[in-house]
DNA sequence: GCTCTACGCTGTACCGGTTAAGGGCGATCG
DNA sequence: CGATCGCCCTTAACCGGTACAGCGTAGAGC
């Protein structure tokens, strides 16, 4: 290893002749510095190749330039069969690029890394935090905003705190009800539903989009629960089986629950659509390509980090319409399966 | 927001009635601290609810306790159908989270952004740079280890550099002359390939493995190219069956090409595994449910980003053995498919 | 009882930037 | 031609920690 030093604000003056303060001014940009100078100080940083401590600048300016998405999860579940946060990821990613803001990822499934987390923000290691999915009524959001640390969360919060936190969310009762509508419209009465965990927001807005469209028509509900996994869909839909043989269609919460609920109707000797109708939600790529693709509820995944993102820089930066909460449209994608 | 103002180390040294110095050496776990000051330094942090302002610590450390992953991809194309870099952020957060680092993730896909990597190690704001596998002879990695700064690549690097960076990577000439193996045993005598993008190590090093087993065993050579996603895998499966219609057997260089593969087989006509045998490589979880499951060579990717971590982690720490190279073992999973 | 040593705490000089206050100098105005 | 003004630059005071040198004090040794 060369370890070349790493020139300072000071050797840069040194070398264009000039005093540290005029540096750091043609460094930021500012435009009172005389041209010649200018050009002198910027020939300097390019000699000696240098770049600003960032650890300096933060001490002093209070800020980072970087923004944390925390993951609510422990790293095992996070990624194991979910296409949720990738895709989360993927769209904060893109706006933080653009406004050339650092992103730093956090799982925070346990107390200890919920303890972790606060200290790390309170430590000034970022400039905001922004929480992707939560469950049950998570104080840390709250607690964070207390401190005076901008925060946006995806998904409404369970519990509308005190101090109410900004968010983004679907329209999961919008989308639930078109599925569902779809459903009836198509000659289904017997609707089960395989409905998300309860400590979810979207499991449970996706739960009274379905009972409050079946309740409108007059319809017997009929609810399992599974936990968004393939595998707890799986078994719920053996449970829903099982319960009422006659059910000649479900709403399954999740793209990954209802890729379990078709091979369970497809272990029972159940045809999809044509003894059992299934609608998902989410619109994962791969709901594309099951056997038969899957009829599904698209919410904008990648959309929504980007909103957040959005709403995080416009926090950071005091501006004054910053939304206090925004909520994407989802839509009905009809295919094979219902 | 209360913006409640963040106590300092001076706060805290006047509530306990002692020195700034002692007040740190207390915070920072020294012994060579009277237990009833220690005690009373305690009592005030806690009252106060002090956090150490982490810039100011790294200010004079020149460490920040936190490490980036690059993708080399746009965020864009990351994630969209792949579920590798997800499995290796996975295993690199379990151990990162683990030693109390933090992990900033990057996305680094155009020239510029790689620029931007490159300016963001430089001022400090990481100890290490870890590389998620990465296309072409890219010169990043060795101009940062170059300027000190402690770089793990995921994947071999194809043009080995005048400074060798630590890499870990798996077997993948083993992995595929197993495969290979295996189909011959199995009775296959056409046996054709869709390989990787040969601008990267894994699509090299699996064509090579395909290419050495088949000559060894005197079989004739029959290969389609794709970039790792599904879509091209299709698309090369379909070449192949153009050119040849005989042939009995493919290996394909990754799951996602595989399942490509297998939708052109279907498509086709052919029954797999009866007409054409396909092997894939890397064992994601929707290979097991596939239909027919997926007979594939499984690479342990949340160990690679464990080991990467690892790795990094010895470096940042001066730890004397950190091996420049781990080469993971890779293993034929077979199911149905082949 | 005095010196010596060891220990534990305090004082303070940094780390590398930013920014407010201050000063030099040429141009402008009366 | 002198006072005034404004433009740009320099000086220096921070930001909030760490770590080293140094000093006071108490206990041991004789």
């Amino acid at each position: 290893m060369v370890t070349r030093e790493r020139p300072t604000l000071e050797a840069v003056a040194r070398r264009a002749g000039v005093s540290r303060a005029t540096v750091s001014r043609v460094v930021n940009g500012s435009t009172t510095v005389a041209v010649a100078i200018r050009e002198a100080v910027h020939q300097a940083v390019a000699e000696l190749g240098y770049v600003p401590n960032q650890a300096a600048r933060s001490l002093v300016t209070q800020r980072t330039e970087s923004i944390a998405l925390i993951l609510p999860e422990t790293a095992n579940r996070v990624f194991s069969d979910d296409l949720f946060f990738p895709a989360v990821i993927r769209g904060v990613s893109m706006e933080l690029d653009a406004a050339d803001k650092q992103l730093v990822l956090m799982m925070a499934g346990s107390a200890a890394s919920h303890d972790r987390v606060e200290r790390y923000a309170m430590a000034g290691h970022v400039d905001g935090v922004m929480f992707a999915s939560m469950h049950g009524a998570d104080p840390l959001p709250g607690a964070l905003a207390r401190l005076g640390i901008p925060v946006v969360c995806s998904g409404r919060p369970m519990t509308p705190a005190e101090l109410p936190v900004p968010y983004v969310d679907v329209d999961h009762v919008g989308g639930v009800g078109q599925a569902v509508r779809h459903l009836i419209s198509t000659g289904h009465r017997r609707i089960a539903t395989v409905a998300g965990p309860q400590d979810m927001i979207a499991g449970v807005d996706r739960l009274t989009g379905y009972q409050d469209t079946l309740r409108a028509a007059g319809l017997t509900e009929h609810v399992a629960f599974g936990d968004f996994t393939r595998d707890s869909g799986l078994r719920a839909m053996r449970r829903l089986l099982a319960e009422d043989p006659q059910l000649d269609a479900v709403f399954v919460a999740s793209d990954m629950m209802a890729h379990g609920a078709l091979q369970a109707l497809k272990d029972a000797g159940r045809r999809v659509p044509a003894d059992v109708a299934v609608v998902g939600f989410d619109d994962f790529e791969i709901s594309r390509l099951s056997d038969p693709p899957l009829t599904t509820v698209r919410q904008p995944i990648v959309d929504m980090g980007r909103t957040m993102a959005r709403q995080m820089l416009g926090l950071v930066n005091d501006k004054q319409d910053v939304p206090d909460a925004v909520v994407l449209p989802t839509e009905l994608v009809v295919r094979a399966s219902a």
